[in-house]
DNA sequence: GCGGGGATTAACT
DNA sequence: GTTAATCCCCGCG
C-alpha cells in the first residue's frame, strides 16, 4: 500500500477509546506515518490508569501526564533516561487514563530496510523522527496518523510481561506487552506467551 | 530547592 | 555482564 493509501486507511478516533490492552492488540499490524515515514507497529505494550504501579499515571494527572487522563486518540511523548523519547498512543475514553508504548516498528517507507532500524521504544522515534512537542496531537492527522494494513488483525500474538518495570510490584507481572509472534523487529527478549486470537 | 531514579541504548570489559 | 550518557519528573521539606 502506497503512502496514501494508508492516509486513506487511517483509523478513527473511536478505535483508540477502547479498552487499552485491547487497543494495543489492535494496533499490531497497523501502519504508524509521521510525515513521509511510516512503520509497521509490531510491538506494543499497555499502560492502565491510577492503579498500575508501573504506569505514569500511578502519580495521578500532573503536567506530564495529563493528556493520559484525556480521550483516547492522541499522542503522548515523553523522555526517557534523560536521552530517549518514548512514543505513546493515549486509549480509553474520557477520564479513563491509560497508553499504549510503542516498542517496536518494521521499516514500511522513508526507512533503511533493515529491520534493526526501529526494534525498541527509542529506535522508534528516532526513526521516525518524533518527539516530545507532538503530545497532545490528534492521530488522525495529515503529518501524523495510524493506519490499518493487510497486516492488521491477520497476525498471531505474543504476549508476555512488560519490559523495565520490575520496581511495580505485582504489576510487573500482568501479561501487558504484544507482539507480532516470530517478527525479526521485536526487541529482545521476545515476549513467549500466546495471546488468544489475532489482533482486531 | 534537593535528591533519587527511570516504559533505554550503545559501547565497553 | 556492566556502565555511562543526560534530563527532567516527582515527592518531600
Amino acid at each position: 500500500m502506497s503512502l496514501a493509501g494508508l492516509r486513506r486507511a487511517r483509523l478513527p478516533t473511536a478505535f483508540f477509546q477502547d479498552d487499552h490492552a485491547t487497543v494495543a492488540r489492535g494496533l499490531l499490524g497497523c501502519a504508524l506515518v509521521h510525515g513521509d515515514r511510516a512503520g509497521l507497529i509490531v510491538e506494543t505494550e499497555a499502560y492502565l490508569g491510577p492503579a498500575d504501579r508501573a504506569s505514569h499515571a500511578r502519580f495521578g494527572p500532573t503536567a506530564r501526564n495529563r493528556v493520559m487522563f484525556g480521550p483516547g486518540g492522541v499522542a503522548y511523548v515523553y523522555l526517557c533516561y534523560g536521552v530517549h523519547e518514548m512514543f505513546n498512543v493515549v486509549s480509553g475514553r474520557d477520564g479513563d487514563a491509560g497508553a499504549v508504548l510503542i516498542r517496536a516498528i518494521a521499516p514500511l517507507y522513508g526507512l533503511t530496510d533493515d529491520p534493526a532500524i526501529g526494534r525498541g521504544p527509542g529506535k522508534v522515534t528516532r526513526a521516525l523522527g518524533l518527539d516530545r512537542s507532538l503530545t497532545g496531537r490528534a492521530l488522525d492527522g495529515d503529518e501524523l496518523f495510524v493506519a490499518a494494513t493487510a497486516d492488521a488483525g491477520a497476525v498471531a500474538i505474543a504476549n508476555g510481561p512488560r519490559v523495565g518495570v520490575a520496581y511495580a510490584g505485582r504489576w510487573a507481572a500482568r501479561l501487558l506487552r504484544f507482539a507480532v509472534a516470530g517478527h525479526p523487529a521485536v526487541s529482545r527478549p521476545a515476549p513467549r506467551g500466546r495471546a488468544p486470537g489475532k489482533a482486531r
